[in-house]
DNA sequence: GATGAATGAGCATTCATTCAT
DNA sequence: CATGAATGAATGCTCATTCAT
């Protein structure tokens, strides 16, 4: 594995270890130098946007594999809703790293950007024309499918009492009838 | 004005143009000393939890007008989006800050409990057992409201480009559909 | 002694015994805090500037000792240019500083301000319209009758070898015959 | 043009560019990568050094000009006062360089000695036993010269405020008058 | 000759917090 | 209640230099 590698994992380490990253952190961790570390990255913003990339990826994959099986648009509008709620119950840190860190994201850049393009690219391939789907505005759809997820998965990360488990199925079926047609 | 309230409307100052509240701003913002402002505060999670329970308090001071004026299902949930979205699109920072620091609120304590419980027993006096909402469960039902507002929100927090009106009347219908009965 | 005066001294120290000013051997040095430190002087160049003002100082005072003699032009100006060479000679890293620190006057803003013009004064003050000195820009005078003596200290400085004493005579000859009249 | 001269010219880029030369900004600059930087130069005080030599080369071809036009005494001390004002308006970077690094100087070595040495000779050739300057030992003969002029150059190189081209002459006056013989 | 990954000592600075007056 | 000097752990970062390929 690349030194470049090898930094990351530290990295994703530190920040399910100590919930935040810092250049002593991963430093320990990766067992690279301070140097090194600069020399790959730059700065720290390199490095939370290298991380964010990979852990949007990371997630993303879950999204693109449930797409993958071309499921009738009730039902994969459900397992997204679905599957947000468990990546983030397995993935607590990860989740609230990519919960919060807006700024991040914009350091990320064009990696991120090329993430998000496909992503929107396939899941509009999947919705397609459907008439079972309202028409709207995409971005509105978007959050009318995660938005609500992602409000309750931050409470939850926040207090973390209980399991998501209870409430998938209500949440799902909400999401659904909110962008269904008719 | 107390010396408590000063330090506070400094707090907020702070975060409006930096975007973050250290103790040295709101010293220097308000005029107090350090030891003032511990004397009154206790530790900055102190601050914090003060200056959550405030500008949520704000926040929900609309809500509450929202509901005060007793409309049906279908226009509350509407314009419970709706004053979402300007409030955030009004105060960006202040919007930030009860988005983002999930942190405070815990701090805050007592008078962020009664606050939401208040609004919480608002809301439900309001619904009531109206028919032409599906049942589900409570955290469901906010979240199904305000977490596709919320998502939109921090977005355009992050972006500010073109304004929150334009997409609103699909996000107030959207979280209708997600919450009326059938 | 005021812990700023500590600091300061400290700082003299450390120019003295390592040719620089770090904050690691002023804080080893004067016995103060990191905390302290910035408390008193904001960042490293408001100690640089504060220590220039004072240093300035000494100097200048050696200057007005001169003047305060109240000799004629031509012994007035070689007395200056032996005062310069001697107190370089005796203040060797403080006259490094002094010459190399173009930097840390522009930080010591007004203090230094203070100390040239009335510096600028006590001199015109003395020269007042003497006959026997050469109508010329003032800053022309004033490099004319010290510039010499910065050059060879600055010299001196680098490769310290003999003594000054040797050609101080000379010196001040030459610049005595440099702003005298006819 | 070799690999050398060009890392050369990178550091001078560097120099006008930063104000300072670090490695890593003339390696940016000159394409060259650190390990030919280092081969070709052993550390930074060999490009410095080498920088120094050069720069200090282009300057003296400007005295040596001067002299070449063989002028008589007065004309040839006030044309190297002009030509060290003006070269120094023209070039600012290099000026501030030479002033400043005393410390390169001595890294440059033998190169530089040479440059001095033959210098030095061919200021003494054209001098040669002139009755028309006062006997002084050489070193206070070169600061009476030229340390005026350094002076003022040295003050207006911080502020840049004017134009050196105003005093000129006036400088060129007193230092001929500080040389001159009776 | 050329490359660039790796090193790590060293540096300035931030910031919440304490406490004697 | 108010003041502000003092604290010091922690942090991000720079930069000259080495060396295996």
């Amino acid at each position: 594995m690349s030194r470049r590698e090898t930094i990351l994992d530290a990295a994703l380490e530190s920040l399910e270890a100590d919930g935040e990253v810092t250049i002593e952190g991963v430093r320990g961790r990766s067992g690279a130098s301070i140097g090194s570390i600069y020399h790959h990255f730059g700065d720290k913003d390199g490095i939370l946007g290298a991380l964010y990339a990979r852990v949007l990826g990371e997630y993303q994959a879950g999204v693109l594999l449930v797409l993958g099986a071309d499921p009738n648009a009730e039902d994969g509008i459900k397992d997204l809703v679905r599957h947000h709620l468990r990546w983030v119950e397995r993935n607590p840190e990860r989740a609230l790293f990519l919960l919060d860190r807006g700024a991040a994201r914009e350091r990320a850049g064009e990696e991120v950007e090329e993430l998000n393009k496909s992503l929107f690219a396939a899941v509009e391939d999947w919705i397609g024309d459907q008439e079972s789907i309202c028409p709207m505005p995409r971005e509105v759809f978007f959050v009318s499918v995660f938005g609500p997820a992602q409000a309750l998965s931050r409470s939850w990360l926040v207090h973390r009492d209980g399991s998501l488990r209870a409430v998938e199925d209500d949440l799902a079926d909400a999401a659904w009838r909110a962008v269904r047609s008719a």
